[in-house]
DNA sequence: CCAATAAGTCAACATGGCTGACATAACGTC
DNA sequence: GACGTTATGTCAGCCATGTTGACTTATTGG
């Protein structure tokens, strides 16, 4: 596969038969930073855009869709938890909830221990449509991975985890460690956000 | 660094008790793959969220910002090739950039050989804002690669772009070549949008 | 009984997408 | 020079999804 990103000096030469000069590495290369910034935005319209035409038939949106995922996610999850990961107010919440519960993707119920939580979970129809959305984003990232050398897999959850705001890697390292752990979150004792 | 993310089977057993088992290999594991999406996610708001704060100050959002950004890199950009860029309507363009101009962040030029183009450059206080901008996000990406391995840096373009969707990216791959390749988009022959 | 908590709801507003329709200026051609 | 095409701008209105503030309801636990 041809590296289209990298700035090697020769391809630096080669492409554009400008000379590297020195000011070119101040630390790691502006230009291959800015190049980052670039391609960060548009990977993350590539990320969504298949998963948003196909929610486009339900009527949906993306924030339906981080409702559906983080639902799938952590099954049992309740409201207030939501409310954290997403970082919206449960207004907006409420908004995209309410259809997805009253159209039957989305299940509600009381908490057994606390009957005021209501904790969420995936109707049948809800898991199939969140299996597909899954899918067409893991099959990309799969797609992606696979042109990359060995190691690209954890290299690139690395990357990315990096790239999470401080104030949220408690919580996403809390998401990924209780969803490879298997314990669901509701039943957890030290994962209660 | 603790490695977070990664899924390897004895961390797998160290942190949930759960053994592995066959049916988690299929191809490349699901639940690495489901990490990866949400990790994109997270990463993404982690990446504008500090711009955004900066934005913010000036009365912009986030749209404001991305003709800001691609004005920087593509000095002599007309309003029609960034509307290809960016992928929205001249109406919604319009709004954004109307506050830039009136606001002296971005200066419109006729084109010298069809004047009905604009052709769009910053302006020293818009070059001054788009700077702190783009510091704040390479600096973050600097960050996060820093941690990583040699060639994470060469990795991250390839998975990024790899990410970018099919149809676009032969227009990425376009920018990102005027960019480091040094003649500006307006003086090119080949490039033209 | 009562304060605190989890959740839901109503109203209003902002941003940034969208469509459709139309205006203006410049280009190029017959 | 008239005319069709093109590049851009603009008006009006709609939608999705974020926001704030205020208030209700059910439930919990002291």
């Amino acid at each position: 596969m041809a590296d289209i990103t990298s700035e090697s000096p020769s391809e630096k030469l080669a492409a554009s038969g400008r000379p590297p000069h020195a000011a070119d590495d101040d630390r790691r290369s502006t230009s291959d930073l800015l190049a980052c910034i670039e391609l960060f935005y548009f990977a993350y319209r590539g990320f969504t855009c298949e998963a948003d035409s196909i929610l486009e038939q339900y009527g949906f949106g993306r924030a339906h869709h981080r409702v559906l995922h983080f639902v799938n996610r952590n099954p049992g999850l309740k409201v207030a938890e939501l409310l954290d990961i997403l970082r919206i107010t449960k207004q907006s919440l409420a908004r995209v909830l309410k259809q997805l519960v009253d159209e039957g993707f989305i299940i509600q119920k009381a908490g057994h221990e606390d009957r005021r939580e209501r904790r969420l979970y995936l109707s049948a129809k809800g898991a199939r449509l969140t299996d597909k959305l899954t899918q067409i984003q893991a099959k990309r990232i799969e797609g992606a991975l696979a042109g990359l050398g060995s190691g690209a897999d954890a290299m690139t959850r690395n990357f990315l985890f990096a790239m999470v705001a401080e104030k949220d890697k408690p919580r996403v390292e809390a998401l990924l460690r209780s969803q490879r752990g298997g314990s669901p979150i509701e039943e957890s004792e030290d994962c209660n956000l």
